[in-house]
DNA sequence: TCTGGGGTCCTAGGACCC
DNA sequence: TCTGGGGTCCTAGGACCC
């Protein structure tokens, strides 16, 4: 028997709340974080008084000073933003000992066989019980972290996340067993997850407007869109998808002693490229972070990727299989190669980046000996940052611009 | 919508091996 | 020298999410 125990809990336009408990005198007002007024950038977000005039994530800095130029504009406080996101996910971890934060601003939480614990006398039913429960959690992360939140709660993981779309702002949305469909029929296909432009476009063009539609389109027509998720969006979209939460977003475990061979450490700057020298300075800074941050988690990387995105846009990538390394000037080596290869046209880039991948544990950390000569120097860089700051050292080919 | 930065996952062609 | 077919790895690109 399928039950709604599934929470999706998503801090409303979090980065704003954060600026707003730094300072209080931006509550009520417009507020765009993500750069300066007229600056490059995008929003990372909007307040709701900002939205009003149609800013939106993801639009330029330069369009919401076009949008709303009464707005305050901030440029963002990431540490702060961290450390509100870790207090939020303390007091829902107060209230299921499942939860897995997905991003920085959102949580799955899920609640099965919680209801003997939490029933009480004046809940008609163990629904009654759980949405009670989810009530006072997204009250306790507003009063206690002072972070206004929404709540879905539903059968699947798919569903508690539109049902919490549908609830914000500061709202709670139930979707209790077998409403699931009749919820989402009448959506737009655009609100399942996964279903971004792309996929959007090409649904519409064959008169796919809705959720309903969608499920009952054929499995030829929907495979060229969608490929292996085809099985798995169309049960989504009938609401029958699953409750598993997922695994943990490895961005959230940077310092996990345990260490996480999963996934990739990439680092990429925008940037007005003026001389060649820029550039090259920019790719021995890139390499530095992602070494170091790789350091951090205890992995090696068997696969370097360097990213080049030209002046109009255009995108592309050269990456290398290598002996897994974390050596700061190793992995530069190899991203020169690359970048000698990938810069073909004539054109400045706008932006650069570094990606490891192919991530494999470093030995116990206790065996030096296995250790060669260039990881024993990256692991005293390490110690001297530990103690005086990143910046206190750094490769001679990364020319500190700011 | 003239477009930041961190990720995940899928696709598809070619190399290489058996 | 030409002929299969399958498996796996590498590489490049792209959709999507927050």
């Amino acid at each position: 028997m399928r039950l709604a125990r599934i929470c999706c809990l998503d801090l409303d336009t979090f980065f704003v709340s954060v600026e707003r408990l730094l300072d209080p005198s931006l509550r009520g007002r417009a507020v765009i974080v993500g750069g300066r007024k007229g600056g490059r950038g995008v929003v990372t977000s909007a307040s709701y008084e900002a939205r009003a005039f149609g800013v939106r994530s993801g639009i330029s800095i330069r369009d919401a000073t076009r949008l709303a130029p009464h707005a305050v504009f901030v440029e963002g406080h990431m540490n702060e933003y961290s450390e509100y996101s870790r207090r939020a996910r303390e007091i829902v971890e107060r209230y299921s000992p499942i939860v897995v934060a997905a991003s920085i601003d959102e949580q799955y939480i899920d609640f099965h066989g919680c209801e003997s614990l939490y029933r009480a006398p004046g809940d008609a039913d163990d629904d009654a019980t759980i949405l009670r429960v989810v009530r006072a959690m997204v009250r306790a992360v507003e009063d206690e972290a002072g972070l206004p939140a929404s709540a879905g709660v539903a059968t699947s993981k798919s569903l508690a996340k539109v049902a919490c779309g549908l609830a914000k702002p500061n709202g709670v949305r139930f979707v209790p067993a077998g409403a699931e469909r009749a919820t989402l029929a009448p959506l737009p296909v655009r609100k399942l997850p996964g279903i971004g432009p792309v996929a959007e476009q090409r649904l519409h063009e064959l008169g796919i407007l809705t959720l309903a539609q969608l499920a009952g389109a054929s499995d030829l027509s929907l495979r060229p869109i969608f490929g292996a998720y085809t099985a798995s969006i169309r049960r989504d979209a009938l609401g029958l998808g699953g409750n598993e939460l997922g695994r943990e977003r490895p961005a959230f475990r940077e310092h996990d002693p345990r260490g996480s061979a999963h996934g990739t450490i990439s680092n990429e700057r925008t940037f007005v490229e003026t001389n060649p020298e820029t550039t090259a300075s920019m790719l021995s800074g890139l390499c530095e972070r992602v070494c170091s941050r790789a350091r951090s988690r205890g992995v090696r990387a068997g696969t370097v990727t360097l990213r080049l995105r030209y002046a109009d846009f255009d995108t592309i990538t050269r990456s290398k299989t290598i002996t897994p390394t974390s050596v700061d000037v190793e992995v530069h080596r190899v991203v020169l190669q690359l970048y000698r290869m990938a810069r073909t046209r004539p054109l400045p880039v706008r932006l650069v980046g570094v990606a490891l991948s192919k991530l494999s544990l470093e030995p116990s950390q206790l065996s030096l000996a296995t250790f060669d000569d260039g990881e024993r120097r990256a692991k005293t860089v390490d110690a001297v940052r530990a103690k005086f700051g990143y910046d206190a050292v750094h490769l001679a080919t990364t020319v500190r611009t700011r």
